[in-house]
DNA sequence: ACGGACATGTAATTCGTTACATGATTTC
DNA sequence: GAAATCATGTAACGAATTACATGTCCGT
């Protein structure tokens, strides 16, 4: 439900049309989040199926058709914006869930696995910042908290990495060999 | 395709029945993500279907249906944790993108989004470490890494936020209130 | 005249998810 | 004997995503 309520979100903003909600969406998330037009299209079936948004045709032909935001899509977006993130079920993680089921193959198959995402990380986050400084205030601040908020959540994915390793090693320890 | 993954990597490790998996699953990643038994039978026909897996009918009524992975399936296993969790674009994150579109309603608004998200975040914080400290090793090694991953997830978010609001606050500053 | 960006959509597929139905077995 | 857990599934829906088909407009 997230594209929905962003889409919706923008037209809460001002209409639209379709292609420019690809373009403002992708413009305000920094690029991170790469959308497909046909998605967008979709979505606004969907939202206007929900009586959230009412499509406009255009007065003469070739010109776009403009989607507005009714009452209840206003007030969805203010429920959407006001709940917590935190409350709904964190999603499901790649790197959490690999490295979870990565310790049901042993120790060893383990470490293996994080010593390659860590590098993988460390690499992501190199470049990150590389391109944080080439641009120092490119794109507005949408642009540079967007790209912020990708590298902190690799730099924390790097120290919990560490005391993954860490965990399995005094555990390994304990245990004599396991893997 | 997370899920779908996850199951085929818990029939590498061995041979089980459906609602096993449902239990197993939970087990490994801490209880942080429920996993409804249903989705796990539809995961497993689409398995099937695609070869990665063989159900073996019970020899005897009334007793369970027993997957096991084939050597397909190994192959996919062993590409998928061998992948790089950082190369797929990153997932669309509730938070993140809340944050990212609430600028766009003016700075006000956007800050008061932020300070409700981040009381969120903190409560959950000290529910978090408040458990961890309960139960200082409940559930094995999976248990302790799962719960440590969301919280260092959320530490992550909460300084990410402080950085929201202090470059939205300094851009206030420089161009005069903009809402 | 051509390519690339702009612009709108449809069809098909996959995955995740929920709700529901059903029954066996265990435990109190 | 009742409740909880174990166990297997089906039906249906929603959302995300991709691939494809079309066409306009603009700059060079």
């Amino acid at each position: 439900m997230t594209i929905r309520s962003a889409l919706l979100q923008l037209l809460d903003e001002g209409e639209r049309h379709g292609y420019q909600l690809k373009v403002d969406f992708e413009a305000r998330t920094g690029g991170i989040w790469p959308l497909n037009v046909g998605q967008v299209y979709t979505t606004l079936d969907r939202l206007q199926r929900d009586g959230l948004v009412v499509a406009t045709d255009p007065p003469d032909e070739a010109s776009q058709r403009r989607y507005t935001i009714t009452d209840d899509g206003r007030a969805e977006v203010k429920r959407w914006l006001a709940a917590s993130a935190v409350d709904t079920n964190p999603p499901r993680d790649e790197l959490i869930m690999k490295v979870l089921l990565a310790i049901g193959r042993g120790h060893d198959e383990a470490i293996a696995l994080i010593d390659e995402q860590r590098s993988a990380l460390l690499a992501a986050l190199q470049l990150g910042r590389r391109r944080q400084r080439a641009e120092p205030d490119g794109g507005g601040p949408s642009k540079r908290l967007a790209r912020d908020a990708v590298l902190t959540r690799v730099e924390a994915d790097l120290t919990w990495l560490d005391r993954c390793e860490d965990l399995i090693r005094t555990e390994t320890k304990a245990n004599g060999r396991t893997s």
